[in-house]
DNA sequence: GGGCAAATGTAGCCTTGCTACAAGAACTCG
DNA sequence: CGAGTTCTTGTAGCAAGGCTACATTTGCCC
């Protein structure tokens, strides 16, 4: 007699603190008092059972099983292991600025926390459907050159080591005349990935449009819906969390890293299956040219 | 009246998958059984109740709640809080490994899982005192260089960039010649870091030889506890989940860089506000070199 | 083979989360 | 400006779920 109850959503389960900020203005007020209590301290909340909760935000049980509805959830019970779910993937960025008084433990728990919630959030808002075209441009690249500056020329360096994936010649090019050569040399079968952040950088704004003109595709790699990301052919818009603190690493980096390992994974199992159609064929071929039965 | 029952352990909280699969061996026989029933299918059990799991895995309702002790949970609702916790983290590698038959969908939720796991794992295995080593070295160092090869490579010129953070100049060698140069160049005050995965690349090592012969200290960033490891100064041992897909990313590069965040961003909050405004400076004048938003 | 200890299941208690209902606040419309 | 209505919030009781004391069974050792 165990009915699965409202069993969590397999894969797009979404960020609950994230959904207690969007959710916040069309609250009730005492539902607002248990929002901001959790959103103060969710792992304080995490520790609490219903009551603990409801007396920490000074309002009755039934309100605070009403926030957790309102907030997506099926119960108090769906609510703290989602909560649960959400601390695991780093305290929220607020939570996560680094202060001239932190020790190095800190440090490292807040780097880490977020840099695994900002990938939890990217993961969460990439298009499927532009990943799906980047990989179709991809695998039907003749050669692929990557174009970035600063951070984003590593990411460009890092994606040319993956040539053995790709299964083309790869370039990285990360000095502005370099670029645009590139770009301009580029043939019509080729692919060009522009990386760049802010999609704002000029340089590589200029590339894209040369490699366009050259008839070449581009997949953009950018952080926003920017100038980039409309100049090129698809873009694959990598969203990090805000970086307003001067010490937060460029998370940005990573989160396009790791956008680079799924493309050259992809592109790679999509090149073998097709290496090995193509094997299974010749195999039929070979077994027509030669006598039937053992 | 909310006692704050058994509080989560506020940071090392132990991937508690991992604790099962450690305490397996010493677990009674119906535990084990509750204990195969959770690694089968963690997700599953995450939506049942007690009398669910107690179902699922074929004992009574008490083993199931002894099962969650012996694996350093407080009970049943701890446990499932843990759970929740851990497979935020990503299924465990197990799951991740990429098949051909894969679709882009899951290649991009395994990639993200096991990035993101892997991560989580380095930071529970880091070495607090070594890093704080490491950080000591790098805040006296008048100068830093940094080697390596192929990916690692990646790592180090990401590191050079990151001189503002260090405060001293940087450079980054990934040429096996240039390596053994700046090496054998450096004074008794600089600093070097020596990166590699697997700590056995024979370039690398020298140039840590060479770098010490020289009088310089030596920080190794490296995969394990490996040659490398024992020939510098200091160790920064950089655990990453096992690797033996082909397909899977080399995970150990995106570690390594948010370590090289940590030591950036730690060297850095020790620096004097001076630095800080000159940092901020920097940042607006590249906003220069952007073309205008919309 | 008998006794002892460890392991596992049974039964009941108590906490906890949920829901129906009622009281109160706020807003609207005459 | 006041009465009606709706929306909001708290009270009380219920059902379920997790926990524990105890009994039974299994396995081991002498």
């Amino acid at each position: 007699m165990s009915l699965p109850a409202v069993a969590p959503p397999a894969r797009p389960a979404p960020n609950v603190v994230e959904a207690i900020r969007e959710a916040l203005p069309r609250l009730r007020r005492s539902e607002r008092a248990v929002a901001e209590t959790v959103l103060a301290d969710p792992r304080r909340v995490l520790g609490e059972t219903l009551a603990g909760t409801a007396a920490l935000a000074g309002v009755s049980q039934p309100t605070v099983v009403r926030f957790a509805v309102a907030v997506g959830c099926s119960g108090y019970s769906d609510f703290r292991l989602r909560l649960a779910h959400s601390l695991a993937l780093g305290t929220p960025a607020t939570h996560s600025v680094i202060l001239e008084s932190d020790g190095l433990e800190d440090v490292v728990g807040k780097i880490f926390d977020y840099t695994i919630s900002s990938l939890d959030w990217a993961r969460r808002h990439l298009d499927p459907g532009a990943l799906a075209r980047a990989v179709e441009l991809l695998e039907n690249a003749t050669a692929l050159a990557f174009f970035g500056f600063g951070a984003s020329g590593i990411v460009a360096a890092d994606a040319q080591q993956k040539f053995p994936l790709f299964g083309v010649p790869c370039t990285a090019e990360t000095d502005a005349h370099q670029q645009i050569m590139a770009a301009t040399m580029l043939r019509p079968t080729d692919v060009a990935v522009a990386i760049s952040n802010t999609g704002r950088t000029r340089t590589v704004l200029e590339a894209t449009r040369l490699a366009r003109a050259a008839g070449a595709k581009v997949v953009a790699v950018t952080g926003s819906d920017s100038p980039l990301a409309r100049a090129a052919d698809v873009a694959l818009v990598v969203e990090t969390l805000d970086n307003t603190d001067v010490y937060t690493p460029t998370i940005s980096r990573i989160a396009a890293l790791v956008v680079v390992d799924v493309l050259s994974t992809a592109v790679a199992l999509r090149r073998d299956a097709g290496r090995q159609a193509r094997f299974r064929a010749m195999k039929a071929s070979l077994n027509d040219q030669r006598e039937g039965g053992g």
